[in-house]
DNA sequence: TCCATTCATCGCAATATTACGATTAATATA
DNA sequence: TATATTAATCGTAATATTGCGATGAATGGA
């Protein structure tokens, strides 16, 4: 059906997979390295970076905003798109405690 | 067009993406937590753990073993899934390097 | 004011994902 | 051998994602 259940996990299940399936494009991956290295934050710098088109471009952005992991601020004509720090953070920490938490089996 | 493109991207990002991707649904991350809780290996309780279909669940499996994360061994009419440790240790350093790699912005 | 620039959104097409029941294959057990 | 158990796979339906061109809205400059 396409539809993610999400009734039978818990918040934090449902929350890590959004974050998760926000990382789940390399373009967005990309965006995120960038701003992180903040060569740039404004949207145009982002598009010539990217091999796809600007409208494309702009989708992953707002994904990426949905998600709360980036927020953009109206610069004059363009846009500048900057890493929420908070956000940033606490996904760094819900990532870190999934990993860190391992026994080995079998 | 629903196919992703990959061209363009550095092989580092579109592994990663495709790490992330893999964790990107509730019910993915449900089952990594349990093997790393090392609660048990066995499908079936894994099956009863969630809250979806036996066919449902074995197909989230396949994603995770396709992106290399867990591998399954038969133990005699059921199988027993573990978590890769190798593959395991290499995510985390990845999504340790990407949240690392943090400036902030404007 | 008129125009260029910037970026979001719309609409579309192609493909992917999610979910489930039914079936199948393999193994154990009676 | 016949049967039950386990888990993968098939087939199908519904929905989501990806990508792009075209269009719109907003801003700044000539």
């Amino acid at each position: 059906m396409g539809i993610t259940k999400t009734e039978g996990f818990t918040k934090a299940q449902v929350e890590l997979a959004a974050l998760a399936k926000a990382l789940g494009h390399p373009a967005r991956v990309a965006i995120l390295q960038f701003l992180a290295a903040k060569k740039s934050c404004i949207c145009g710098d982002i598009v010539d970076e990217l091999p796809l088109s600007q409208s494309t471009v702009s989708q992953h952005l707002k994904e990426l905003k949905n998600v709360g992991l980036i927020k953009g601020d109206i610069e004059g004509p363009s846009v500048c798109y900057c890493i929420d720090e908070k956000a940033w953070i606490k996904a760094q920490k819900n990532v870190t405690d999934l990993f860190s938490k391992f026994n080995t089996c079998c």
